[in-house]
DNA sequence: TCTGGGGTCCTAGGACCC
DNA sequence: TCTGGGGTCCTAGGACCC
């Protein structure tokens, strides 16, 4: 059977999340920031009108923000986290196969279907919006890169109302001819400096390039998105949440670090952090790597590095992570820098089930670490992250993020549930 | 002038994604 | 004053083996 891709895209979806919870802010300008309040990371349509830059520091455009009004809002990861779910959930009614791509995005199997896909589409956006309040576009096409491309299409032009099916399009020619070639998922900077140099600088022009000279250049993986291009899928829908193989936990801090015992708080905040996400996944790790570097937006003398120790057998206890994180530590540290950033990397993941016990030896009392991990993960579900957590990664956290503009957990957390005045 | 022919595994680095 | 965070896949090249 032919097949058939559903791209479901929520229209930007942190300025949407915060939007949800605060009608007033319907129709005006939103933006959110990165971690730190750093960057913009998502714009509402009407900032995006106003000219506000995607990825930008907030400080650069700070002069435009006050001019048009713009209501700036910190990340807020717990409110989008569980946004996403609830999008999701409401999705996977209507396909039996979905990939959930990115926090924002999905791919549903629309295979067989019968009937006006398009009318199908608007008929999943509004169930969307009407169950969570959250707006979204989609795009509809044979590959997983068309139906990209189908969504960007409904998202810039009105008259498809948020939903685009290309699939046998007649025009299929002219609507790719107006796709930049760097639009097309796959095609990053590099490539687009490459193709344009040769000549190509659209959709369509990339489609008709020749297999061999694709190849060489672009390798397998450029000779995919052309292939994709062309209407014959070379990607398939992945169903199973991906299991993964590193995890990294990395912060900017909220101010500059000197003092070792400070780095070494944050590492090991890192380092739980990390194994939290382990343990989640059901997963152990057999190495720990720590990065370290200073800031290099500043003056002055400039230094980073990176060390790995290795665990004698995996694990997901997070005193033996923090332990191995902070012998990693010890091989880069060097006094005299001004540090700004930190990471704890988690390599050679494998699951849980493939590390088996003998029954009969001596098990190095992993059971017990097992369920004490099993009820800080508990708590700190119920009350809030960190409400338990290891001394050693500090109580002051004077490094800890700047959010100032910090909106409230509305979904997550009871104390803080939006309340409706008669 | 000559300096085999494979194969595997690992790592670093590049490119891309949201 | 202020510049995000977290992933994946592929390739080339070196080490090592028979």
């Amino acid at each position: 059977m032919r097949h058939l891709f559903a791209l479901v895209d929520c229209n930007s979806f942190y300025a949407s999340c915060e939007q949800v919870f605060d009608p007033r802010l319907k129709g005006r300008p939103v933006v959110v920031l990165s971690n730190n309040d750093g960057c913009v990371i998502a714009r509402s349509a009407e900032a995006k009108a106003v000219g506000i830059r995607m990825g930008q520091p907030f400080f650069e455009q700070q002069e435009l923000i006050l001019r048009h009004g713009v209501q700036v809002f910190s990340a807020n990861f717990t409110l989008y986290g569980d946004m996403s779910n609830r999008v999701m959930e409401v999705l996977r009614q209507f396909s039996p196969h979905m990939e959930i791509y990115s926090i924002d995005e999905a791919f549903l199997d629309l295979r067989g279907f019968r009937g006006n896909l398009e009318e199908y589409g608007r008929r999943i956006k509004s169930t969307v919006y009407r169950w969570t309040g959250i707006p979204v576009s989609i795009g509809i096409g044979p590959t997983k890169t068309l139906a990209k491309i189908a969504n960007r299409i409904s998202k810039h032009h009105l008259d498809t109302k948020g939903v685009f099916d290309i699939t046998d399009h007649p025009e299929i020619d002219r609507l790719l001819e107006a796709v930049a070639v760097g639009d097309v998922w796959g095609i990053g900077r590099r490539f687009v400096k490459f193709l344009n140099s040769r000549g190509v600088t659209n959709a369509r022009q990339l489609r008709d390039l020749p297999d061999k000279f694709v190849k060489q250049q672009m390798t397998v993986v450029g000779l995919r998105t052309v292939t994709e291009l062309r209407g014959q899928p070379c990607l398939r829908l992945e169903d199973l949440a991906a299991f993964k193989k590193n995890l990294l936990s990395s912060r900017s801090f909220g101010r500059p670090l000197t003092e070792r015992s400070e780095m070494e708080q944050a590492v090991a905040e890192y380092a739980a952090l990390s194994a939290e996400k382990l343990r989640r996944q059901r997963s152990l790790a057999s190495a720990v790597s720590v990065f370290i570097e200073t800031d290099s937006f500043r003056q002055g003398p400039q230094y980073g590095n990176f060390a790995t120790a290795g665990l004698a057998v995996p694990t997901a206890y997070t005193p033996e992570i923090i332990r191995a994180a902070e012998a990693a530590l010890a091989k880069i540290w060097l006094p005299g820098y001004i540090y700004k950033k930190a990471g704890v990397l988690l390599s050679q993941v494998i699951p849980e089930s493939d590390f088996q016990l003998d029954v009969f030896a001596y098990d190095g009392g992993i059971r017990i670490k097992r369920s004490l991990m099993k009820a800080m993960d508990a708590v700190n579900q119920r009350w809030g992250r960190n409400t338990v957590y290891y001394a050693a990664q500090g109580v002051q956290r004077p490094w800890g993020m700047r959010q100032k503009r910090l909106s409230k957990r509305f979904t997550t957390r009871w104390e803080e549930i939006p309340t409706v005045k008669a």
